[in-house]
Formats: C-alpha cells, sequence, structure tokens
DNA sequence: CAAACGTGGAC
DNA sequence: TGTCCAAGTTT
C-alpha cells in the first residue's frame, strides 16, 4: 500500500460500500440470477464470453437468443458449428465463437455438462483466460477470485492514483485490486465483482465518472486529491492504424446463385462466410476472378481494430456451368443471401451489391 | 510480450 | 471525421 494515501485504506469499509451499493443499484441483466436464485454456470460463461470486450446492449440479444436456441450445454455442443457461427455473426471477435464451440464441447462431452469450478481448472478450456475463469468461478460457484477487468482495472487505478500507464501498470493493477476482495465471503464472492462492475459500468465510468454519487468516492485518491479522473487509468499514446486495400467480387450466375465461402480457421473473420475477393488480410491466395466482364459497384469501407480497409465491390454474372467453386465455395440462391450472417465487412458489401443488382434491366 | 483480433455507439 | 472505448484471450 503506498504511504501517500489521503487516508486511512480499509478494506472492510471499501467492501461494506460497494456490496451496500450493489444491494440497492444492481442492474437486471438477462444472464444474472435473481435474487436468492443460484446461477447458472451455464449463462455465466456464455455471457461473459459474449461480453468481452464487448458493451452489455450489444450483448443483450445475442444472449437472449443463444438461450432461447440452446437452452443447454449440451445443445449447443450439438449444434452444428455453422449454425453457432450464424448467430454470433456482427457480435466480432470470432474467435470467441470459435472457442466458444469448441468449449461446448468439451464440457459437454468430456464433463458430463459441468463446468469446472476452479480458475485454475476453467482457464484449461479454450476462451476462458485469467478474467473469465476468476469471473466464472466467484459468480457461479461462489469462490472469492480476484476478478480484474477493465472496470475493476479503472476502478482500482483511481482508488490508489496509478500513475504508470496501462497497459504496463497492469500488474500492479492487478496487485492492488486484490484489496477489493480480501475477506469476502462466499455468500457475497460474486457479489463483489458484478458489484464493482455494475459501479464501473454506471458510476466510475471512462469519461466523466459521477464521482458525486459513488459509494467510495471517500476512498479514492483520486477524487479526493481533485485530480482530474478522465485521465485514469493512464494510457500510452496509440499508434496509427494502417490502411489496406482490396477488391471483393459478388459473382452470380444466370441462374440467380451468389457465389459465397466459408473462410479458413487461420484468416481473419475465419469460419465466417463471406465473398471470394484479394487477400486483404494478408493469409492465403487471391480469388483467381474469372475473365468476365466486370462491374465497378463502389467502395465499401470498414474499420478493424488494427486497420481501415477498402474494398472495391466489382459485380459480374456468367453461365452455371463455368463457375469453379474452389474447396469452401458455394453457390447460393439469390434469395437466400440476406439470410447469410456475414460479418459486418460483407454485410457491406451485400447492402452495396444487392440493391445494384436488383436495378440491373436483365 | 506485443500484436492480432470486430463492432457500433458516444462525443 | 476522428478517436476512444466495452466484462479479454491467444500466440
Amino acid at each position: 500500500m503506498k504511504k501517500s494515501h489521503v487516508f486511512e485504506w480499509n478494506n472492510s469499509a471499501f467492501q461494506q460500500k460497494v456490496l451496500a451499493w450493489y444491494d440497492q443499484n444492481r442492474r437486471i441483466l438477462p444472464w444474472r440470477a435473481k435474487k436468492n436464485s443460484k446461477p447458472s454456470p451455464y449463462h455465466v460463461w456464455l455471457s461473459e464470453v459474449m461480453l468481452q470486450q464487448t458493451t452489455v446492449p450489444a450483448v443483450k440479444k445475442y444472449f437472449e437468443r443463444f438461450t432461447s436456441l440452446w437452452p443447454t450445454i449440451h445443445d449447443l455442443a450439438n449444434s452444428p458449428p455453422d449454425a453457432v457461427m450464424q448467430e454470433w455473426a456482427g457480435l466480432g471477435y470470432y474467435a470467441r465463437a470459435r472457442n466458444l464451440i469448441k468449449c461446448a464441447g468439451i464440457v459437454s462431452a468430456d464433463l458430463n455438462g459441468k463446468f469446472p469450478e476452479t480458475e485454475k481448472d476453467l482457464k484449461l478450456l479454450p476462451g476462458i483466460g485469467p478474467y473469465t475463469a476468476a469471473a466464472i468461478s466467484s459468480i457461479a460457484f461462489g469462490n472469492n477470485s480476484v476478478v480484474v477487468d477493465g472496470n475493476v482495472e479503472r476502478i482500482a487505478s483511481r482508488v490508489f492514483m496509478v500513475d504508470n500507464p496501462m497497459p504496463l501498470a497492469k500488474k500492479e493493477i492487478h496487485a492492488l485490486a486484490k484489496h477489493f476482495y480480501e475477506g469476502i465471503t462466499s455468500k457475497r464472492a460474486g457479489d463483489m465483482p458484478q458489484a464493482l462492475m455494475d459501479i464501473g459500468a454506471t458510476v466510475c465510468t471512462p469519461k466523466s465518472p459521477k464521482c458525486e454519487i459513488c459509494p467510495i468516492s471517500d476512498l479514492c485518491t483520486v477524487k479526493q486529491r481533485n485530480e482530474n479522473p478522465n485521465l485514469y487509468p493512464r494510457k500510452l499514446p496509440k499508434a496509427k492504424k494502417p490502411h489496406r486495400e482490396g477488391k471483393v467480387y459478388w459473382l452470380e450466375t444466370e441462374a440467380k446463385q451468389i457465389l459465397i465461402e466459408k473462410r479458413s480457421d487461420e484468416r481473419m473473420l475465419g469460419w465466417m462466410f463471406g465473398f471470394p475477393g484479394t487477400s486483404w488480410d494478408g493469409v492465403g491466395n487471391d480469388f483467381t476472378a474469372p475473365d468476365i466482364d466486370w462491374d465497378m459497384v463502389g467502395d465499401v469501407t470498414h474499420i478493424f481494430t488494427h486497420f481501415s480497409l477498402k474494398l472495391e465491390v466489382l459485380r459480374g454474372r456468367m453461365p452455371v456451368g463455368k463457375v469453379k467453386l474452389n474447396k469452401n465455395q458455394y453457390l447460393i440462391d439469390i434469395t437466400e443471401v440476406e439470410n447469410v450472417g456475414f460479418p459486418s465487412l460483407y454485410k457491406k458489401v451485400l447492402k452495396l451489391a444487392l440493391p445494384a443488382r436488383n436495378m440491373d434491366p436483365e
């Protein structure tokens, strides 16, 4: 503990305030157990994976849809992987969905549908890292794990006024966050991380936190010193995003079919459907476009985490028999193409090419 | 360990 | 328009 704090740090005072706030202000979320009922490990796991690097509003509909289609881990495990990927379409970070499917298979087939209860065993499963293991073990099984997500990091960085920038400060912050959990009973073990996350999401927000209504403001160094909370956690400046360009092909047959392809594991958007094109992700080969007349439909731009992309959309038509399908390529009926769960990049291509196609005189 | 890995909403 | 961000994991 740094001696420089303007107050005497007291774990139990902090915890009491946080939990009392939670009892009055907890959010009602679809994956959360109602008061006095046990949480479902399946729901906790599914929601935690969906919520990784994603917002609560975005996850809600996906969670409802998944649990409606697949009420148990066995249902999910027994579903065709494509169906799961289709339902994940639009949520992003598709490795999460691929790992979700693998994890469901293991838990369903090898573990009799029971999730492990310890962090150590949970972490062995695909898609479950340090955070998610801690979250599941505490929320679903009542273990007093040190759960540190972005919210907890932010709260700790302000409460203890951590001056080292992220991500260097991760270890330091994690060590400080242990204080938040020290001595929590099993009865409250699952509430504590959720309470911190609720405070982080609704009070101790990244920008313009509501310190006036914060239950722990008198224990917060940044607040007590009148520092600017917006500056915490400190961060290193980010590198500029590179820009890439490529081509994507809307290839239609004279029988009103469209060529789509399932992207392989090692590519970006792996296991998702898309349209053929140049290798804009730097993996694999460019699509060899047939030697026909291609109409330029327009450009699609898309911003990924680490680069921006502009794809030129080209549209062409040829006889069915002339189309050579590579592995993982399919011709689907024009009436079905809108029902394919494309990732957002290809959804944009679709929205550009389909109307252009419908305006065509033929 | 730094970099890869999506998306849409807020300001 | 650009920038930041949201319950991280994997390699």
